[in-house]
DNA sequence: AATAACTTGCACACTCATGTGCAAGTTATC
DNA sequence: GATAACTTGCACATGAGTGTGCAAGTTATT
């Protein structure tokens, strides 16, 4: 395999700096065909990427090691743009981690469902504890101060929050939701989940305007931003 | 393949009965099997119904073939389970579709996903058509009522609401949730994203005795009550 | 321009699953 | 108890995907 990383002993010569591209651009095509179809074999991501299979092993010595890696990248990214959520308000709060989510994983749904689900999903869950506890610690928060409901445990209610979020990702790929669409609904749907009524949810949204999807950080970007297109 | 079917002419013989029995054994073992891993061989299905993998094409001359039966079946089951559901308040309605939804899929969450997404998806869906045009009616009632909420379109709201029931499914596969909870949880989560705040909720559930748990029809029984054990 | 770093194409070994043919058993039904 | 209806085990063909070795190309870097 490639050593992309910088050996401190022993480099007769640097890596050359297309190979890393060529890596990305791997990374990139697994992203958008195994999002396509989770069962894409190596022969039809390398195409994707522009190259022939047998070069992916140069990069990647296992179909595994590449899904590991997708994933890895996948866990940060959605870590990054959810721990540093904070506010008062902890509906408000809520309301941040949908609408981040679906800015993060709106273009990966599929490959996420696989990843939460599929046979990696316990080392996916590994990863993703930290959001969890955030979220939960959310919960816990707006429960102590009267603003949840309480009629659900924190821990259940912690991941039917985040159900209803990916549910509305999953609505999106059949309705081609606009991006806009997809951050006013992911928003209500938490808001609704944790307890609001649909008018509560829009008085809070109306006072709120670091829930505004002009207020939001751009979603950390793609690899590259090639599309992803075989040619023949 | 056997015919099961009663042939109009030309029956020497009346097939046995034992054969149908191992048939409903095989699509038995192919729900457990396939909900516990979508790729499940028909080796491993066989073993699970105590037959050899050469016999299941004595009853499905494909694997496609038993897998959309499967699919047949399942389409058949939710739909017979929700197209009874009518009542005047629209937010009792979703409630129950909700509660019959959960002790139907309850089980075979993993294959219902895999139904709704996998490559089959677009046959599932037109098979489902029926049940999503219903859901669809009562939300059009319930806001045409004033019962829900009118900030959504109720061609989404009532995908969101189909989405919001399956999640509470897949959160129940990680916290091991019993009958009664999810039947609660599933309720409270279908009347929220319906628009009601949780206390609304609680007033409509306490008001309407036809939500109670007991009051639901048993949910149509599993083609047989074998646990499906493998023997060596 | 020399050379190491990559890519490529091909051949090959391997695994795993599907689907068939057939002969030899069992077993329900008549 | 005769017989058709099933089941089984085995051998075999097929196909798709993964991973490796290697020789022959390209191309970035020095």
């Amino acid at each position: 395999m490639t050593n992309t990383s910088t050996s401190p002993h022993r480099a007769a010569r640097a890596p050359r700096r297309d190979a890393a591209e060529n890596r990305i651009a791997i990374l990139d095509a697994a992203i958008s065909e195994l999002n396509h179809n989770p069962d894409a074999s190596l022969e039809t991501i390398a195409s994707a990427a522009g190259l022939s299979r047998r070069s992916i092993y140069g990069h990647f010595s296992t179909r595994d090691e590449l899904v590991a890696e997708l994933n890895d990248r996948g866990i940060a990214r959605v870590t990054a743009a959810l721990a540093p959520i904070r506010h008062d308000d902890a509906r408000v709060a809520l309301a941040l981690v949908g609408a981040r989510l679906w800015s993060e994983v709106e273009d990966v749904r599929v490959t996420a469902q696989l990843a939460i689900r599929g046979p990696r999903r316990e080392i996916v869950a590994e990863g993703l504890d930290p959001v969890r506890r955030g979220v939960l610690a959310i919960v816990e928060q707006g429960v102590a101060a009267g603003q949840l409901r309480t009629d659900i445990e924190p821990r259940t209610l912690a991941r039917l929050i985040e159900g209803a979020a990916l549910s509305v990702l999953d609505e999106a790929v059949r309705d081609d939701i606009s991006h806009g669409e997809g951050h006013r609904l992911v928003i209500l749907v938490a808001l609704s989940t944790a307890g609001l009524s649909w008018r509560e949810a829009a008085e809070l949204i109306d006072a709120s305007p670091e829930l505004a999807l002009e207020a939001q950080p751009p979603a950390s970007s793609r690899l590259s931003e090639r599309s992803a297109g075989a040619r023949p």
